[in-house]
DNA sequence: GCAGTGATCATA
DNA sequence: ATGATCACTGCC
């Protein structure tokens, strides 16, 4: 069973949806290849409130599409070198998005990103068959227990932000 | 442990 | 206009 996951899942809170997109399918389409992988790690980002967030001094040219509707891809470039891939939640208008960390075969932000040829021109594109990229469920159970929590990476300017557990890794088993 | 690499943004 | 910063990686 292949369900393609629609605006209504990610139209939630996205401390809901970080976890719950643990075991999902990130898949991607460009021409006629197909790759596709689990999603095993992932990292919320809640409100221009939350120090870590990109949108913590409010809109601008860059973090503009955290401001669109559920299932916005946003994707940056970081370091003059790495293209970092996240998915917008919640309430249009209200910028929060999840950081997909790591695959089962691919860990680390921007090595996923290269294997799967995402970069600027999937920023501002909704998830779905038409841009080429999207998220399955396949009908794999994670049980709440192989869930573990932790910090965000790399957050270490955010004062009280990055100590919160907004990182989310699925346990193997 | 730390260099590489360049867009972005706050400050001025 | 400028300089510090950066949701990282790979090689030392």
């Amino acid at each position: 069973m292949k369900k393609v996951l629609g605006i209504p899942f990610f139209s939630r809170p996205v401390l809901q949806v970080a976890p719950d997109l643990l075991g999902k399918f990130l898949v991607r389409r460009s021409g006629r290849h197909e790759v596709f992988s689990m999603i095993t790690e992932t990292e919320a980002y809640d409100g221009e409130r939350d120090l870590a967030c990109h949108a913590r001094n409010g809109k601008t040219l860059r973090n503009e599409p955290l401001y669109e509707r559920a299932g916005t891809i946003y994707v940056y470039f970081t370091y003059g070198m790495h293209w970092m891939l996240n998915v917008v939640t919640g309430e249009k208008g209200y910028p929060a998005a999840v950081l997909i960390r790591g695959l089962e075969d691919v860990t680390g932000p921007a090595r996923l990103t290269k294997k799967f040829d995402i970069d600027k021109r999937l920023n501002k594109k909704k998830l779905g068959k038409i841009s080429g990229l999207w998220i399955e469920d396949r009908g794999v159970v994670v049980k709440k227990c192989d869930i573990k929590k932790t910090p965000r990476i790399g957050v270490h300017y955010a004062g009280i932000w990055a100590q919160k557990s907004y990182r989310f890794v699925l346990s193997r088993k």
